[in-house]
DNA sequence: TGTACATCAGTGAACGCGCGTTCACTGATGTAC
DNA sequence: TGTACATCAGTGAACGCGCGTTCACTGATGTAC
């Protein structure tokens, strides 16, 4: 039972090739916008012909979806790992800042998820799954810190609506909390990949801990 | 001297068609997402030929800086009469809401300005001008808001930080405040137009609300 | 170990498509005398 | 008011391009006896 995960070596080799693809596809997305996606663009820089490609995905829409889906699986690998290395195990600023070293990592990648989608396109439903495990991770956070302030209308307003939150325990305190958190970072975040920071002349680190410390008041 | 705008029957037709194409543009837009613009295809949905464009614009990218101009213009224009309208003459409550409403009104605008943009594209001296007109707008109504809560670290780098403001006289508590319902309501605004909420099942005008009550306290 | 066969990665030609853009042109509209 | 000319909107053909995708194929790699 000791085999390793791909057995033959033309196994080995295919994984290798789906993943180099997959590396050129995401470069050419950071080059040029998620749009410009070129399955023969792609096959050209790796010194193949376009057809080749089509040994290791159905189609152009095939790749998406599997960029999409390794996007969100990195993003739960990363929160999972932030809150497994936190000693708290469910710390909020952790997860905030393990948010932001990811999204720095790749812009693209984190527009893939939370950007403007592709119209038409719906997500599998595995997808979806990692997303509601994303946003599990962020109400254990935010069910983690207490809240001493009188509930908000809002807050109240998610006590009937929080289906979302799909079964989560946590009190409608930290719905809001999980959802403001989700928000403001974002907030932040897109403006500063984007790119509507640069030329503004201060820096986006403070600004984003500033949003943080005041989540976390 | 009371002459129209535009004097002659031909002119007239002229900035005719150059605003039905303008407006099939941003329907295109809407369908299909911004990189969709196509020429040709607005040109069959007139009822002309593709090359009938250029005698309105030079070329796809003359049309894309048009449009964005535009998109400026009217949030610009938005903005003012939002001020205007209200009483305190700065009244940022009043600004938000105008906000939201521009950008539910035609979510593609919003993104024109304020989402990823096209790799590569710089943004020509008169947007960035009708661009700081709409930041020295929000800065009028942070100002006006009295602050009692001591100086935010991150208002003190602010301090040093200014040149964004363009001259503003605004003290760098309301440089801090701007910035926050900056990216705050665009975190709210641009995850809902993107359609992230749907199906989540909260209303998302008291989402809304909540952080815009948040900002104002 | 050698041979026969099956599997499968990759190629090159081809298809149809839509794109932005140019060019020489037709025909209608406006202007000057 | 009529005629000669200039302006200009719009057409159709054409160019070159890159796209996704199919197909029949070659040749290398792995498998079974």
């Amino acid at each position: 039972m000791a085999e390793t995960r791909t057995r033959t070596p033309r196994e080995r080799y295919r994984t290798q090739v789906r993943t180099e693809i997959k590396e050129r596809a995401w470069e050419q997305m950071a080059a040029a916008g998620a749009s410009a996606l070129s399955l023969n663009a792609i096959a050209k820089q790796m010194g193949m012909s376009g057809p080749a490609l089509y040994r290791y995905f159905a189609s152009r829409d095939d790749l998406i979806t599997e960029l999409i889906r390794d996007a969100y699986r990195s993003l739960a690998d990363t929160f999972r790992r932030a809150t497994s290395e936190s000693e708290s195990g469910a710390d909020l600023a952790a997860l905030a800042h393990a948010l932001r070293g990811w999204a720095l990592e790749d812009p693209q990648r984190y527009f893939l998820i939370y950007g403007t989608p592709v119209p038409g396109y719906h997500a599998p439903d595995d997808v979806t799954a990692i997303a509601s495990e994303i946003m599990a991770t962020l109400l254990d956070a935010c069910a983690a810190i207490p809240s001493d302030t009188p509930v908000t209308p809002f807050a109240a307003h998610l006590e009937d609506h929080r289906q979302w939150a799909d079964g989560h325990p946590a009190p409608s305190a930290a719905l809001h909390r999980a959802l403001t958190v989700w928000t403001r970072l974002h907030g932040v975040l897109s403006l500063e990949l984007a790119g509507h920071f640069t030329g503004m002349g201060f820096d986006s680190v403070q600004l984003f801990t500033a949003e943080l410390d005041d989540l976390l008041a």
